[in-house]
RNA sequence: GGCGCGGUAGCCAAGUGGUAAGGCCGAGCUCUGCAAAAGCUCUAUACGUCGGUUCGAUUCCGACCCGCGCCUCCA
């Protein structure tokens, strides 16, 4: 039975079924990160479910060729380095290598290629070239490229944006006035595919056929799709925020070009909102991975809060979430490590399931299975996973799994990026010594039945921050977070 | 104003034209000197409001109320 694999498409507004068109390697592209700070978990709501994708690809058997860019010129970029005064390349490294160490810790695949805007001007160039050569450009006064919106009439067509409420945008939404003139534009709905150099660029700038400059935010994507994945790719993907007007120049910069689609498949994700605002900086409730980690959430709790609603749906990302998910993956480790040791499976045998060839059949793990396959519903997924699991605990009360279904349990979390038994990042926490002594007069005074004075030392252990969890033949000291 | 999304039990969150997954929290029990941990069991008159279609709607249609997003080189 052949395993199909269906996503919602914002082009058509439908659900639709995703396959190869080369019938070797799905071909997809997701708008990375631009590399002037830390990603938020924001940012990474979006790469996680672009990861869940690619993992899910994977297990159908579609060979998914992933490509994942890098911003590391715009005005942001810029800004910073300059502030810091260090040359882009360097400041925009440490953020990319910030943003790796990220990736990693949070269980992302690294994406098969991961190119830089940097590194491919002249393919930014070619583009913007060949679209003055076809009159969807021009060259301003001042050496900068345009789109010409109103020579492309299907421009708006992604985001269903007529181009009469698009040039009819005089003012913003926060009242701002937009200064077509500035820029030497022509319509203020022209974007720039060639920005000509600015004072405030620095030595920012590369040479081109219409004077020095640095590319337009939108033409990086466009050129680095095509150089790495052709022209005509299964699926591109980003935040709901870059459907206008980001994929929609990036569409008209390529089939501009070209004359053919752009991509087969859009894959937007809804946004993510903090405590039920809107995050922001200003509101101070922008976390980043390690901002949590510093409150003593694993990444990996905070994989399983961030994936865990629809990715179509706004999620309302809370600290509150988090816990929740602490719980979730502990009460998961509890019940597969009673299946494992009642099959007399290491945990790294079971993690070692999670690897082709992936299974076609899902058993007790059906539910699941759909929920994935259908839209990516990681919520329905996750409720496939627990009813699956109490399903085998009942059907086997020697805690005996059979093979294939651990199998197909290790696959779907194989496809969710959730590794188990790994939730760790809790450092051992050093206990003060005078505080281990009191710990230990009071396993004396347990093993002497003196229970007051154990109950009193006990005591005092909490108010010096420690919990004392007994076990049957010791005891251990944890932090006590309330 | 244009385009779009959502309102499901204390919280989070799926889903369906025929009387509603799952998680968290909570409760009870087991275990335990106590506490915790763990396990088991369980709870709840939950589908924004008002109409319409229908034998029957939470699920379809319409209106309304409320919240949210984009329209600003934000994932």
């Amino acid at each position: 039975m052949a395993l199909e694999l269906k996503l919602y498409d914002t082009m058509t507004r439908t659900v639709q079924p995703l396959w190869a068109e080369d019938g070797e390697h799905f071909r997809f592209y997701c708008c990375g990160p631009t590399a002037h700070g830390p990603a938020h978990i924001g940012n990474f709501r979006a790469f996680l479910v672009q990861d869940v994708l690619r993992r899910t690809l994977e297990i159908v058997g579609l060979k998914p060729m992933h490509v994942r860019n890098l911003t590391d010129v715009d005005d942001k970029t810029i800004r910073g380095s300059r502030s810091e005064g260090k040359n882009l390349r360097g400041f925009t490294r440490q953020w990319i290598e910030q943003f790796h160490r990220d990736a990693e810790a949070l269980n992302m695949l690294a994406p098969h290629r991961e190119p830089r805007a940097t590194d491919h001007i002249d393919q930014q160039i070619g583009l913007a070239g060949q679209l003055i050569e076809n009159d969807l450009a021009y060259v301003a006064r001042d050496g900068s490229v345009y789109f010409k919106v109103s020579a492309y009439p299907e421009y708006g067509k992604l985001s269903r944006l007529g181009e009469r409420e698009i040039s009819t945008q005089e003012t913003t939404s926060a009242g701002r006035r937009n200064e077509a003139d500035e820029y030497d534009r022509e319509s203020i709905s022209d974007f720039a595919l060639w920005k000509s150099r600015k004072p405030e660029d620095g030595d920012n700038f590369w040479d081109s056929p219409w004077g020095q400059g640095r590319p337009g935010w939108h033409l990086e994507c466009s050129a680095m799709s095509r150089h790495y994945l052709g022209d005509g790719i299964d699926l591109h993907a980003g935040g709901i925020d870059l459907c206008f007007p980001h994929h929609e120049n990036e569409i008209a910069q390529c089939e501009g070009a070209t004359g053919k689609r752009f991509a087969r498949h859009w894959f937007h994700n809804a946004h993510l909102q903090v405590e039920g605002q809107k995050m922001s900086k200003s509101l101070g409730n922008l976390y980043t991975l390690a901002d949590l980690t510093e409150k003593g959430y694993s990444p990996m709790e905070v994989r399983y809060a961030l994936i865990s609603g629809h990715y179509r749906q706004p999620m309302n990302f809370t600290l509150a979430s988090l816990q929740s998910s602490r719980s979730a993956l502990k009460r998961l480790e509890k019940a597969i490590e009673a299946h494992l040791d009642g099959s007399g499976m290491s945990k790294e045998e079971f993690k070692a399931l999670a690897a082709p060839p992936f299974p076609t059949e899902w058993g007790l793990f059906e539910e699941a299975w759909r929920g994935l396959a259908n839209d990516l519903n990681v919520s329905r997924a996750l409720g496939g996973i627990f009813t699956g699991l109490a399903r085998m605990a009942k059907a086997n009360p020697g805690a005996v799994a059979p093979e294939n279904d651990l199998k197909a349990l290790a696959g779907i979390f194989y496809a969710l990026g959730i590794e188990l038994y790994h939730s760790g990042g809790e450092t051992p926490a050093i206990v003060p010594e005078e505080l281990q002594c009191l710990a230990r007069e009071r396993w004396q005074a347990k093993q002497d039945k003196d229970w007051a004075k154990a109950d009193l030392l006990r005591k005092r252990l909490l108010a010096g921050g420690w919990q004392v969890r007994d076990r049957k033949d010791g005891y251990d000291l944890i932090p006590n977070s309330t």
